[in-house]
DNA sequence: TTTGTTATTGCAAATTTTCGCATCAAGCGG
DNA sequence: CCGCTTGATGCGAAAATTTGCAATAACAAA
């Protein structure tokens, strides 16, 4: 079990919950594809090395922690993804032409969020948000 | 037919698209329901007017509606909901404690999304950004 | 107005996601 | 280590969403 995982461990029995093989699994898929993926990547990922695992309790789990905030659910394009929220923060540019979709690190967030928090005592949770737009590759040449 | 059903009747020929009494009345659901609404709910209110209207073509039509970009799809609390893009841009902060929904003029995303553009040529669609986190009204009194 | 082209719809089947409930087992107290 | 308590899982059914395809109808052209 990596430091990582551990934490995980700690985080939901914190909160009274129970740390199940199940649960284990689901994190360690998600660690290990280190990405976006969507639940039923989660669950053939998982599938094999537990074939008695039930396709509702990926659904579950990940809700689970989602809820917790360990993992983000993002939309991307239509589809639901998820994603271990780690250290680093970030967001995506979604091009809506060519689909790509760019990483960038938060830092030009948190000008927002500081504003949010001070207009309207929001505490925004910009550790992953989604922002679609037309990347620069596929803006018609021809920009009036 | 309002002045902005006309202005849409046009948008969706111009692109060389059809209207059709079910994509007229999907709209028109839209703007009467005037706010975030469920393709459920969207076919709730249709299926009155056109009873053999099928579920599969609210769907397929509030997809298309959201590729023309006269209609913009968010994905709320795990909820995926429509709204007409008006002429006011506007974003939502979504309290993950209470659920409430609060909307903002989209003034304050322009900034970002200059400095989007500027930085990395991305042309950001900030017409309907959904931003999660904790409102004033949900925050432990007791903050360090 | 009539005709032809083909985008769009309705329908049914396939998929995906959610739900209720009986059973199981994680974690706690003894 | 051994039971309790109750949160979590597996399972099957229900609900939601997507898809393939033949029939329909929008609308451009004649
Ligand atoms: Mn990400
Ligand atoms: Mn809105
Ligand atoms: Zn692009
Ligand atoms: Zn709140």
């Amino acid at each position: 079990m990596s430091h990582q995982e551990q934490h995980f461990a700690e985080k939901i029995r914190a909160q009274g919950y129970r740390l199940t093989p199940q649960r284990q699994l689901v994190l360690d898929a998600l660690c290990a594809m280190g990405g976006h993926a969507t639940a039923g990547e989660v669950f053939e990922q998982v599938s094999p090395q537990m074939p008695a695992l039930n396709q509702a309790t990926v659904y579950r789990t990940l809700e689970f922690l989602v809820e917790l905030r360990m993992v983000a659910r993002s939309d991307i394009t239509g589809q639901t993804v998820y994603e271990i929220v780690g250290e680093q923060p970030h967001y995506h540019l979604v091009c809506r032409r060519c689909e790509h979709v760019y990483e960038m690190a938060a830092d030009q967030l948190t000008d927002l969020a500081d504003w949010l928090l001070a207009e309207h005592g929001f505490r925004a949770d910009l550790d992953h948000l989604i922002i679609t737009g037309v990347c620069a590759h596929c803006q018609t040449p021809t920009t009036s």
